[in-house]
DNA sequence: CGACCGATTGACACAGCTCAAATGAAGTGG
DNA sequence: CCACTTCATTTGAGCTGTGTCAATCGGTCG
């Protein structure tokens, strides 16, 4: 779990629209931070504690979850290297839920003081961190489209789909592959279906050779159809166009798309 | 449909954890906008498409939405009275869904540049349209753990009580009954479900005396039994105390919660 | 070696979907 | 004021995707 400079990742996120001036990234660079490593299932963030840091993700996942009523947790959303988990602590008074680690992660935190202080004297800076909580809301919609319009192969698909793009965005995933130390029941949770389901559609998946999924790793092999069977279409993402460019084949074989 | 000074809701939730000087109510209160009534179902933002303006909500209801696949359409959120639907388009190039009245509705268009303008000089009006995104995200993760988690009586539950309390901080719906000229369909369409389902479900709220639906006017009349079935709590609006405390029973007879 | 956790499999139940048709309500135009 | 259209609500009858329960299997770790 190489990890380069610890903000090299944030910086390529904050810098996706807008190339930042020397100083601002100087500014991001001499930000004060404290690396930590989490177990897996490490609970980070805690509904309704006040905090009074950020958490940025330097390797790993975290994922956002709530519990409901009698029934299992949903997962809301998914942490890559680069992402700050926990945006809404900077001008929230506490959080709405809590933030964990799917499968050993290395996070920093970032003093939220610090951070503001740094908001405040740089605003293209500013714009830079606001512009990642409003792409965050943008991953939000699109899971409420997805478990509320999909069915489960295709919300799998999607969350396979957009995960392996927003890797990209950051470096990794390259070669459409990518280590997951995550169990299927979080996945299930984070389609919102059983544990027992989400299993069953990973074979389907590896009976399409669609992907494989070996006990610690996923690799895609069969881009266009996933994206396809998914109903993917990663404008949402608000990449770039040569990214979103690459969506056809990232990296991999091109195929025609129709049969 | 009274409006009031059209910026007054806008101002209400703004000034929601902190009070505003009078310069910025000033300054927000001198924006320029443009008024315009739409009738229902009319489009506001059509996904793609650049626009150089924000929608305020001055009555009735906006939602955003979007087509999947071969299916229907899956509304991700409501906005209601002060809210701005398209704050996206502050710092994102282009909308990813698109955005419609629920029903007629009046709202107003303020231009970016002149909010830019605003935001720029006054980094307390700054901070507080920021939370207001980050408060929309919230929301959203909600809807998340809605379609994820919970059956459709529930949901359907759930997205009521949300709506009474949101209408609430802006002074409306304070006798648990406010007018929604949108169909069973628009319901349906929110809590992912069909809409001969959706029908189904308000149904078994009427028989189970906890709603009243006539074709254009919503009254809850059980507002305990309605929080319990939707297993509603609502810190994730991020009401102030006073507020989430009125929750147990806004405004209707009180009732303990046990039986 | 035993304990534990995650993956896998099977059987069965049911919430919610689709299709299709009937009913009701609100215009619209003659 | 009455046909006629249109759109929303309502009802019924199967069908199916997915959940639940329970048992088994396989790997990992102390």
């Amino acid at each position: 779990m190489e990890i380069g400079r610890p903000y090299s990742r944030l910086l390529c996120r904050l810098e996706h629209f807008d190339i930042l001036s020397l100083h601002d990234r100087q500014r991001v660079a001499e930000l004060p931070l404290t690396v930590v490593n989490c177990v897996a299932n490490q609970q980070i963030v805690r509904i309704g504690e006040k905090s009074s840091r950020c958490t940025l993700v330097l390797g790993g996942f975290l994922c956002g979850h709530k519990q409901v009523g009698g029934s299992r947790r949903q997962i809301t959303s998914f942490f890559v290297p680069g992402d700050i988990a926990d945006l809404h602590a900077l001008h929230l008074p506490s959080p709405d839920q809590d933030i964990s680690a799917l499968g050993p992660a290395v996070v920093a935190f970032l003093p939220r003081a610090a951070l503001a202080d740094m908001l405040g004297n740089s605003p293209r800076l500013a714009k830079a961190f606001w512009r990642e909580t409003l792409m965050q809301a943008a991953v939000y919609r699109e899971w409420i489209i997805n478990l509320g319009r999909r069915d489960a192969i295709a919300r799998v698909a999607h969350v396979l789909c957009e995960l392996i793009l927003r890797l990209q965005t950051v470096g990794l995933a390259r070669d459409l592959c990518f280590s997951m130390h995550w169990t299927q029941m979080d996945l299930a949770d984070a389609c919102g279906i059983s544990n027992v389901h989400a299993n069953r559609i990973v074979q389907e998946l590896r009976r399409l050779r669609l992907i494989d999924w070996d006990s610690r790793q996923i690799r895609i092999r069969d881009w266009e159809a996933l994206v396809r069977l998914g109903d993917f279409s990663p404008n949402y993402l608000h990449l770039r166009d040569a990214e979103a460019h690459g969506i056809s084949a990232p990296q991999g074989l091109l195929e025609p798309a129709e049969p």
